[in-house]
Formats: C-alpha cells, sequence, structure tokens
RNA sequence: GAGCCAUUAGCUCAGUCGGUAGAGCACCGGACUUUUAAUCCGGGUGUCCUGGGUUCGAGUCCCAGAUGGCUCACCA
C-alpha cells in the first residue's frame, strides 16, 4: 500500500515537473507574453484592441502617387504598422494596405497625451485606422498628420525583420501571410497570377466559350495519364478519384451541343513534387466543336499574347535570365523534324519497333522491350529536344502510343493530330484535333487496359460511359489545355511552382 | 525514390582547433517636436531541428531520424 503511494506520488512529481518545464518554456517566449499583457492593459484602459469597420478614404498609393491633389485634404487610411520612429514627442510610423506604404506623423500636441501614450504602447505589426491632413515632409515624403488614430487589430506575434524580410522558404511557403506582409514582390506575384486567370476567361468569354463546371471526384481516373488520389465516399460506399483532368467531361458536353466550353480549375495528381510540379495545380482545358489542332494553335498564339499585353503590358518578358519573346507567330515543327533537326535522326525512314529500337540504341538511350516506334520518337525527342525549346514553339505530330484521345493522322497513321507548346524547355499546352470516332477510341482504350495490366499505373483506364457518349455522336472538335502554374510561373519569372501557389503542399511539422 | 546542402534568439545571420553561445533588426527602460534601415544610452530574451554515440567536456565530431531547398528520377 505504501510502495503504491510512493509510486503515485512519484509520478505525480513527474507529472509536476514536466509542468513546471512547459510554464517555464512558456514564460520564455516572453515576447508575446509582453504583448498579451498589453492586451490586457488596454482592454483595462478601455480600448477594445479588436475593432470592426472602419471607413477609408484612401488607399496608401493613391495619396502618395497623386500629391497635388491630396495636400491639405482629410483622409482616413488603414493598415498594418510597419515601421516605427519615436522622436520623443512625435512619432513617424509607416502605414502598410494592399496598395503600398504611407508614412503618418504624429505629434503629442495635435492627439493629446494620451491617444500619444497609447502609440507608444502600439507594437509593430498591429492593425490600425488613422485620420488626418495630408502633407509633404522637409525631406519630401508624403504624409499623414494624424488627428485620430483608432486601433483595429492588436498583433501578438513579432514580424520578421524589417530590412531582410522573411527569407526562410519553408516558413514562406507555410506561413504565406508573413511572406505577402513582408515581400512585396510575393504580392505582386500573386496579383499577377489573379489578373492572368481574369483575362483568360474575358478572352475566352469575348470568343462565346461558356465556362463550365465538371465534377472534382470521379468514379473513373480518365484524361491523362497520371495517377490519381482516391477518397471514399461514406454513404454510398464508394472510392472515388480526384480527377486528373476534366477532359472526358467536357467532351460529353461537346456531345450534349455546348460548342465551345472551357473548365479553368484544380487537377490532383498522385506523382512526385518539384520546381515544376505541386499535387494539385490549375489547368485550362478548353474544347471547340467543329475546330481542329491547327485552330488551337492560332488560339494559344493569341490567348498567351492577349493575356501578357493586358497584365504586363508587353509581349517581351524575361524569365531566369533568359529573353522570351511571347509575340505571335511561333515557331511550328513536327516531332519527326524536331528529333530530326536536334538528333540528325529521321525517324520517318524507320520501318519498324526493330529499326526504331536501333536507332534509339545509337543515340545511347536505353530501350525497353516494350518500345515501339512511337514509344521511342516520343522518348528521344523528350530526353534531347525538349530542354532546347527556348522560345516559344508548337511542336506537333505526336505518336499514337501517348496520344490515346487525339484523332489519328490519315496520312501518318502511326502519328496523331496533336501538338504541345514549348517554353523554356516546358510544356506550357497540350492540344488536339478531338478523336470522335468511337470504335477507335475504344480500341485504344482497350490498349491503355493492357498497359496497366503489365503494371503502367498511369496509363488510362477504360470509360465504357465516355465511349457510351462518343457512339451518340461527338462533333469534330480541337481541344486545348493549358497549365495555368506554368504560365504564370512564365510570366512572373518565378523559378518554382511553390513561388505562385498560395499555399503549397507541405509536409506537416510533428 | 536517390544524391548534395541547410536547420543557432521572433526574423536575418556569425560562431575559429571540441572548452559552457554572439551581432543587427524587433522587444524592454531612458533621452529626443519633420524622421525615414532615425539617432544616442542601458538591457540578451536560446529545446543551438530531434534522438543516440564518442569525449573530462559537443552548436562544433560520428550514427540514425525530421523538415526544407536544389539536382536527378517520375510527371504536366
Amino acid at each position: 500500500m505504501l510502495e503504491k503511494v510512493k509510486q503515485i506520488s512519484q509520478v505525480e512529481q513527474g507529472e509536476r515537473e514536466a509542468k513546471e518545464e512547459r510554464d517555464e518554456r512558456e514564460e520564455l517566449r516572453e515576447l508575446r507574453r509582453l504583448r498579451l499583457e498589453k492586451l490586457e492593459q488596454l482592454r483595462e484602459n478601455n480600448v477594445e484592441p479588436y475593432g470592426g469597420k472602419f471607413v477609408r478614404t484612401h488607399l496608401a498609393r493613391e495619396i502618395t502617387g497623386h500629391f497635388a491633389l491630396h495636400q491639405d485634404k482629410r483622409v482616413a487610411v488603414a493598415g498594418r504598422l510597419m515601421a516605427r520612429r519615436v522622436h520623443g514627442k512625435t512619432t513617424f510610423a509607416d502605414i502598410q494596405d494592399i496598395s503600398g506604404r504611407i508614412q503618418i506623423y504624429l505629434r503629442l500636441n495635435d492627439v493629446g497625451e494620451d491617444a500619444y501614450a497609447l502609440f507608444g504602447k502600439l507594437d509593430i505589426g498591429d492593425i490600425l485606422g488613422v485620420e488626418g491632413k495630408v502633407f509633404q515632409t522637409r525631406m519630401g515624403e508624403v504624409t499623414i498628420a494624424v488627428e485620430k488614430f483608432t486601433l483595429l487589430a492588436k498583433s501578438l506575434r513579432v514580424l520578421p525583420e524589417k530590412w531582410h524580410g522573411l527569407k526562410d522558404v519553408e516558413l514562406r511557403y507555410r506561413q504565406r501571410y508573413l511572406d505577402l506582409i513582408m515581400n512585396p514582390q510575393v504580392k505582386e506575384t500573386f496579383i499577377v497570377r489573379s489578373k492572368v486567370i481574369h483575362a483568360i476567361r474575358r478572352f475566352l468569354d469575348q470568343k462565346g466559350f461558356l465556362e463550365v463546371e465538371t465534377p472534382m471526384m470521379h468514379t473513373v481516373a480518365g484524361g491523362a495519364a497520371a495517377r490519381p488520389f482516391i477518397t471514399h465516399h461514406n454513404a454510398l460506399d464508394i472510392d472515388l478519384y480526384l480527377r486528373i483532368a476534366p477532359e472526358l467531361y467536357l467532351k460529353r458536353l461537346l456531345v450534349g451541343g455546348l460548342e465551345k466550353v472551357y473548365e479553368i480549375n484544380r487537377n490532383f495528381r498522385n506523382e512526385g513534387i518539384s520546381t515544376k510540379h505541386n499535387p494539385e495545380f490549375t489547368m485550362l482545358e478548353l474544347y471547340q466543336a467543329y475546330a481542329d489542332y491547327y485552330d488551337m494553335m492560332n488560339l494559344t498564339e493569341e490567348l498567351i499574347t492577349t493575356v501578357a499585353r493586358e497584365v504586363l503590358g508587353t509581349t517581351r518578358v524575361s524569365y531566369q535570365g533568359e529573353e522570351i519573346d511571347l509575340s505571335p507567330p511561333y515557331r511550328r515543327v513536327t516531332m519527326l523534324e524536331a528529333v530530326q533537326e536536334y538528333t540528325g535522326l529521321d525517324f520517318s525512314a524507320l520501318e519498324d519497333d526493330q529499326a526504331a529500337a536501333r536507332a534509339a540504341a545509337e543515340l545511347s538511350m536505353e530501350v525497353e522491350p516494350a518500345d515501339t516506334w512511337g514509344s521511342l520518337l516520343n522518348r528521344v525527342f523528350e530526353e534531347k529536344v525538349e530542354a532546347k525549346l527556348i522560345q516559344p514553339t508548337f511542336v506537333f505530330d505526336y505518336p499514337i502510343e501517348v496520344s490515346p484521345l487525339a484523332k489519328r493522322k490519315k496520312d501518318q497513321p502511326r502519328l496523331t493530330y496533336r501538338f504541345e507548346l514549348f517554353i523554356y524547355g516546358r510544356e506550357i499546352a497540350n492540344a488536339f484535333s478531338e478523336l470522335n470516332d468511337p470504335v477507335d477510341q475504344r480500341v485504344r482504350f482497350q490498349q491503355q487496359a493492357e498497359k496497366r495490366l503489365r503494371g503502367d499505373e498511369e496509363a488510362h483506364m477504360m470509360d465504357e460511359d465516355f465511349l457510351t457518349a462518343l457512339e451518340y455522336g461527338m462533333p469534330p472538335a480541337g481541344g486545348l489545355g493549358i497549365g495555368i502554374d506554368r504560365l504564370v510561373m512564365l510570366l512572373t519569372d518565378s523559378p518554382s511552382i511553390r513561388d505562385v501557389i498560395l499555399f503549397p503542399l507541405m509536409k506537416p511539422r510533428d
């Protein structure tokens, strides 16, 4: 009995020590503790630290950019306190809002002792509303002479350093809000992203395209060669796939008579993460009935140049030190020509799979038994050519093996009416004359199914429901997909896809 | 999945040969009524990523792990 009591008291002691250690650690976070105390003090002095609506008359930039218009005018601005320079009975500070920063100036004589003391208790990071008259300092800085200010939100955490900003890449992604507060270029990038998407919508709407939304959760993951994420619907007790592409649903809409449709939304692919890949990413897909892939090339050129002009005001962009000219026409080259140009190898002269395998081996490529003329042509292109296509280049007529949803070329049955657009060695767009022959499509699915049986998890799945739709008759059509994230990377000179996705996927930290 | 690199105060970073951890900003106290990376005086606030090991002694050396970055692989 005594033993047991002893044991319990030992356990209790251990718990107590652990708790004391926690308390001690909590106490060590002095900066935050100090701010919590300030919060209490504010409330004791009847200052509400978390305000409500504040009516602003101007954004910072509107005032600083047009001083003459606002001189001596009374204005109200709101934003985050980003810097403070105290000179005894006067204080300068900087307020940051969506448009930028503006300096404010407080004098004890103007605001009174209580308010001046309160301002001294504020912290960098607090959100305020200020009212006062616009003037220019001796040094020429457009400034608001504060008559009144209101605390709108007390900050309990210390912002990153004012001069170097937030550099730690991990923190920038995990706490993007801090990145946005501290690094103006980051905010600019995401504003550009928003404008790009808006410009695309405007462009397509004007051309008579209808924006639609198709399912994100699929019972068959189709429309691309990729491994899907799997989720589960409890009530129906079925597994579902997060979509890897909207393609097969958008084509069903062509069957239904929606002749020009597009969707801008997320795709999910359960694959590796890199500077060019995020598990969820944004795609534009569009389909136009009675068009073909040449129409899609023209549309792609027009879309990209329109967006670049509207958003950046130019079609010449600098990407990672490389000058890229986005003005049309873009170079157009068949895959066969491109491979010949960069390797000297004329694939069109190779009669069969064996000849292709021998030729590929001579280029010191690994050849596998399952490889065919088309798969090798594609691989030689990917390995020897792709990275060299810096200026915008349409590469067209892709092998049929790697294009199970594209229409077969009439005169060259080993190829399809398909192109991809490359810029800076990266695939930006993918398009084809859509396969609308249900019998051919069934054969293609069957070939893909065989690849799946052989262990290719990225091969397309058979989609009977889609085939049924095609059997009702789908108009011939051109289809186009553009990776929005990659386009935005190009237009914002961002080296990583994570720089253009607000919250890229990160592993949880403990 | 593989290789290389990084992880030290809230942030940006030093830290020598293994000898008990520093700077700037931010913060706290004081001075200052047109500054602007304000300035001047005083104050260091820490799970040195985590866990083992070597050692009299580890931020530092070794092993394992975590997270992140880059490159490659895969892919769009």
